[in-house]
DNA sequence: GAAATTTGACCTCA
DNA sequence: TGAGGTCAAATTTC
C-alpha cells in the first residue's frame, strides 16, 4: 500500500513537504520514546547511541523545515489549521506551571497547548498517564478524556486530552479504525528516567507485549548501531500501526 | 489494600 | 451564562 505521505510528496508543494517533515519529526520522537525502554533494558550503550542518532535526525529535519518555511513564507503563508511544531516546541513554550494556584480550578489557556496529534493508539506515547476526568463535549459523539502525568508527586505538569473523532477517516476507500485527537499540554518535568520506567506501566506498552508492535521492537533489538539504514527507518515510520498524524 | 478509573459537582473564562 | 477543565469521593480493578 502506498502511504498517504508519499502521495502528498509526489503531487505536493513546499507546504505539503513541510507538513510531512513535521509528521516525520513527530514520528521519530514517538519511535524514540517507544523503543528506548526496550533498548535500555537490553544495552545501555546502544540506547545512548540511539538517542544521539535520533536527535541528529530530528535536528536534520528541523534544518530542512526551517529552509522550507523560508520558502513557503515567501510563497504565501502557512498551512491553515496546522500547528507549527518545532523541535522541542513543548519544552520551550512553558515557562510557568500550567496551574498557577494549587487547588484552584482554572480553565486552560489555549496558549499553553503544546501539540496535538491524530492517532489510533492514543495511549501509546511512552509516558505514564493517569485519567482524572471525562466529559461530554458539546456537539461531539464521544466523550473527551482528561489525563495527567502519573508523576504528579514530582510536580510534572504535563496533561493531555483524548477525544475520539466523530467519524472514522476513510482513505483510498479503506475504512480506518477509530482515530483519536490527542492534545498535549505542558511538558514532562518528571525526567527521562521516569518516562522510561513509567512507560513500562503505560497501557500502550502492553501493545508491545501483546505483539501489536512486536515487529518494530524486534527489528530494533537486532539493530546494529554502526549500520543505520535510513530507508528501513522510514519504513518503520510509515508503519500504519503507529499512524501518527500531526494536526 | 493500593492504585486506577468513574462520575457528578464545582470553578474559570470567553 | 454555558462550555470546558479540574477536583475529589465513590467505585472498580489488580
Amino acid at each position: 500500500m502506498k502511504s498517504s505521505s508519499t502521495m502528498v510528496v509526489n503531487g505536493g508543494s513546499e507546504m505539503d513537504a513541510l507538513f510531512l517533515l513535521r509528521r516525520q519529526q513527530e514520528l521519530l520522537r514517538q519511535l524514540r520514546a517507544l523503543i528506548l525502554p526496550a533498548l535500555r533494558d537490553a544495552d545501555g550503550r546502544s540506547a545512548d547511541l540511539a538517542i544521539s542518532l535520533f536527535d541528529d535526525v530530528i535536528d536534520c529535519i528541523a534544518g530542512v523545515m526551517s529552509r522550507l518555511e523560508g520558502i513557503s513564507t515567501q510563497a504565501g503563508g502557512r498551512r491553515a489549521g496546522v500547528d507549527v511544531i518545532t523541535p522541542n516546541a513543548g519544552e520551550r513554550q512553558e515557562e510557568k506551571p500550567m496551574i498557577s494556584n494549587v487547588g484552584q480550578k482554572r480553565r486552560r489557556n489555549n496558549d499553553k497547548r503544546s501539540r496535538s496529534l491524530i492517532t489510533v493508539v492514543p495511549h501509546y506515547d511512552g509516558h505514564h498517564w493517569r485519567k482524572y476526568g471525562q466529559k461530554n463535549i458539546n456537539g461531539r459523539e464521544h466523550t473527551r478524556s482528561y489525563y495527567r502525568c502519573a508523576y504528579t508527586e514530582r510536580n510534572c505538569p504535563a496533561t493531555k486530552t483524548i477525544q475520539q473523532q466523530d467519524h472514522n477517516i476513510t482513505i483510498n476507500c479503506e475504512e480506518k479504525t477509530a482515530k483519536y485527537i490527542v492534545v498535549y499540554y505542558g511538558h514532562h518535568t518528571c525526567c527521562d528516567d521516569n518516562t522510561r520506567n513509567g512507560a513500562k506501566n503505560d497501557p500502550g506498552m502492553d501493545l508491545i507485549q501483546n505483539g501489536k508492535m512486536a515487529g518494530a521492537v524486534t527489528e530494533f533489538q537486532k539493530f546494529d548501531p554502526g549500520d543505520v539504514d535510513m530507508p528501513a527507518l522510514i519504513e518503520v515510520l510509515d508503519n500504519p500501526e503507529l499512524n501518527w498524524d500531526i494536526i
